[in-house]
DNA sequence: ACGATTCCATACATTTATGTATATCATCTG
DNA sequence: CAGATGATATACATAAATGTATGGAATCGT
């Protein structure tokens, strides 16, 4: 009797499912489910929303206008529904459950593994899912609990921390320095081998706004993967920015042009609903200080 | 095999309901099932959580703190639900569809209506959605397609356009007035039989903030239902705030101590993603030159 | 060119979920 | 205090959704 009324829910996350993976069978196997069953759920959603989703092809589905239009709400249906089981997983006042921390890349990589884990140890029924990405996660929609920002939140409802100020310099390998010697000037950058992004990042557009002059350099090595920029400046591929609090643990590492610096507001943010969740709090907490004592640079411990 | 792995999405829905009605048979009326069924859905969703959502008594569940605390997420979950549909509903360039307006109960119900009826008239596809209240429902989180709002939005992800200013002044039924006077001071105010918000409103601190001097003023006639003032002002039983461009349209209605005037900044707000949708293009575009004309006055078309 | 793979569609069997009917208890009402 | 109402829980029958097995058609790789 759903034909009138409102599909089952369970029809939009088999649609998002299809739409990620492209096909029927694919998304069956990521379900657990069949794949006529998964075809069941596409035909009655089509035929409950009275537009086709999909124009069907062997070798995979094609989405239509109608069901592109669709996919947000059902990414949302999906982050809400997981935030939903995330919450329940964790006792009222025991530290327990799933928390969500979404981060950059190289804070996510190189930072907070450090802070998560002795934040783990203390709290051994606490389960952490770290997220590294560029990609920006939403917290309001609750595709993260709480999110480690290089821009400061603009909305409401959303419990924000700022932590200061992560400023970057010019860095490269001594092995580097030994073979092609160290630039003096920002007009000898032009000389050397430069490492940087693919894409245009907010790095790139706060450097070109900083220092014009640099405009229209090239990169002798691009990658819009952070953790590979790192590691080729660290092989002494080349010269490029680095954060300062994150070189001190290389000695290696030797700055350059100390004029030059870019610098990274930092905050960390969570909604504002689950401050009372404790299992939030005292992640949100650690994350605080733990970044506190990595821009001041107390940061001695490390990784084994 | 859903035991281990993910719960249903339509327990959400379900849950929600008997959150919502307090009990599983009013809730299975709600949805279109029976007792039974939503029972074994609560009992199956309390397994996946691995919580007791529910104390279960006769006469009506209750609601454990676990239960409370997944009920916003369960929200969320119903208003995205019902925008995918709406989304759905609408041909990709055709006008149709249906699309939800939220506004005040003082402009939802005396000036939308006017303009919404024009507009149904030009696009007869078109079903429109209106929700008169002066609970600010939620753009963002799809609760309205469109939203009449009288702050500013600060949120992203939304496309708002500023209308103007909507002014308030006292007035009073021209039978009041002959019967009682008019007061010609502020200080007069308080021999006079005032009408005025039960709970503390937006209206209320604004008033508080600009006349200072009216603090402590006592209403005789209060009632949080923003119609119910108006009836009571326009039938004589005393004098209170009035939307200027609305008094217009009634003659008898009669303006007192003009020196005082609170105002509105009037917002339209939809979000940044249903800009391409036309039917919830026409309605923006209608409701901003409606609105526009309801300001300056140039509301000649009422309702038969 | 040909087998291997992957895809969707369909027919049939089975499991699963739902509805019906009924029992039991609590509360409200006259 | 008795009867009506509305609540949950359980047993059983039924309807519905799912899984299994298979066929046909396209693509990929050797």
């Amino acid at each position: 009797m759903e034909s009138s009324s409102e599909p089952s829910w369970d029809f939009y996350r088999t649609f998002l499912a299809v739409l990620q993976h492209g096909s029927l069978s694919a998304a069956a196997r990521d379900l657990g489910l069949t794949q006529p069953t998964v075809g069941r759920h596409i035909d009655a959603l089509e035929k409950a929303v009275g537009a086709e989703l999909f124009t069907r092809s062997q070798q995979g589905l094609l989405p239509t206008d109608a069901a592109l239009a669709l996919k947000p709400y059902a990414e949302t249906l999906a982050s809400t529904a997981a935030a939903l089981l995330r919450a329940a997983s964790g006792s009222k006042d025991k530290v327990s459950g799933t928390v969500r921390v979404s981060a950059s890349e190289v804070i996510g990589t190189e930072v907070l593994p450090a802070i998560l884990a002795e934040l783990q140890a203390k709290y051994p029924d606490l389960i952490i899912e770290l997220s590294a990405s560029d990609a920006v996660e939403d917290v309001l929609q609750r595709e993260a609990d709480i999110a480690v920002r290089m821009v400061a939140p603009a909305q409401e409802a959303l419990l924000a921390r700022h932590i200061g100020t992560i400023t970057l310099g010019l860095f490269a390998h001594r092995s580097y320095i030994e073979r092609h010697g160290k630039p003096e000037s920002l007009e000898a950058l032009r000389r050397h081998k430069l490492i940087g992004f693919d894409r245009q990042t907010a790095y790139i557009r706060m450097m070109q706004k900083r220092y014009p002059m640099l405009d229209g350099i090239s990169f002798s090595f691009r990658s819009d993967h952070s953790i590979a920029l790192h590691n080729a400046l660290r092989a002494g591929i080349g010269i490029g920015f680095y954060q300062i609090p994150l070189a001190r643990r290389d000695a290696n590492l030797v700055r350059l042009l100390p004029e030059i610096e870019l610098s990274l507001d930092t905050w960390i943010v969570m909604h504002e609903n689950l401050k009372t969740s404790p299992r939030c709090r005292v992640t949100f907490d650690a994350l605080v200080a733990g970044l506190l004592d990595y821009i001041k640079g107390n940061n001695a411990k490390e990784l084994p």
